[in-house]
DNA sequence: CCTTATACCTTGACCACTTAGGTATCCGCT
DNA sequence: AGCGGATACCTAAGTGGTCAAGGTATAAGG
């Protein structure tokens, strides 16, 4: 199992991360993110779906269909202009928020 | 300015964090998060006091009326045993999450 | 054949947070 | 005297992301 919920709201910069790295399906990005986080996230098809389908009408993801790995169809993402600056902002945001709740965190150890 | 908004659901972890290091009353747990997080954070008072009830009801805090260091009425939360116990695992829960959000976010890295 | 994996989707309910107000006291500045 | 800003508490309405739980369909593997 393993997999604890998410932190609302950083879905979106993992979706944005893992479409960064190449043409990926929905699917896909859901194991992508469990793979890559070695099973610490395991992200529920209810959030990732429609997180997609916001991404894309925000203009940064496009679709279009294709035929997976497997030999089905599949809906793939791509990632746009758009996305990558977007990326690199909340990665940018995710990194100082992270630092500073482990600040916190930390505070009053030796 | 500075502080950026919440992800959810770090905000009681990190009250919990701030009544574990001494009473403390709610005004001065939301000047605590700011400092100890270099401004970084900046929780607004609709979600602290929320947050303070919701933790006194689940028996994570305690409250009783006191004077702050002003002089003014004030009400002090102090940490129970329960909330030390849900502080440690909302902490560790916290450093599994995060570091597994940053090792997602820096794949495909050098 | 039946389960598991793949691959997509939606609906309902929850609930934390944002925004935007409110009360009251006290300090410092002009 | 007056007024902004800090202190110190609170609430209500609205938003919106996530969870839980369903659904469709195909293919592989036991």
């Amino acid at each position: 199992m393993g997999g604890s919920d998410l932190f609302v709201g950083t879905l979106d910069v993992l979706i944005l991360k893992a479409v960064s790295q190449g043409r990926m399906h929905g699917y896909a990005i859901g194991r992508w993110i469990r793979q890559t986080t070695k099973d610490a996230l395991n992200v529920q098809e209810g959030a990732l779906y429609p997180a997609l389908h916001r991404l894309e009408r925000k203009g940064l993801l496009e679709e279009d269909w294709g035929v997976s790995e497997t030999g089905r169809e599949a809906k793939y993402y791509k990632i746009t202009a758009a996305g990558r600056r977007r990326l690199r902002a909340e990665a940018a945001r995710w990194k100082e928020y992270a630092d500073a709740v482990t600040l916190a965190l930390a505070a009053g150890e030796a």
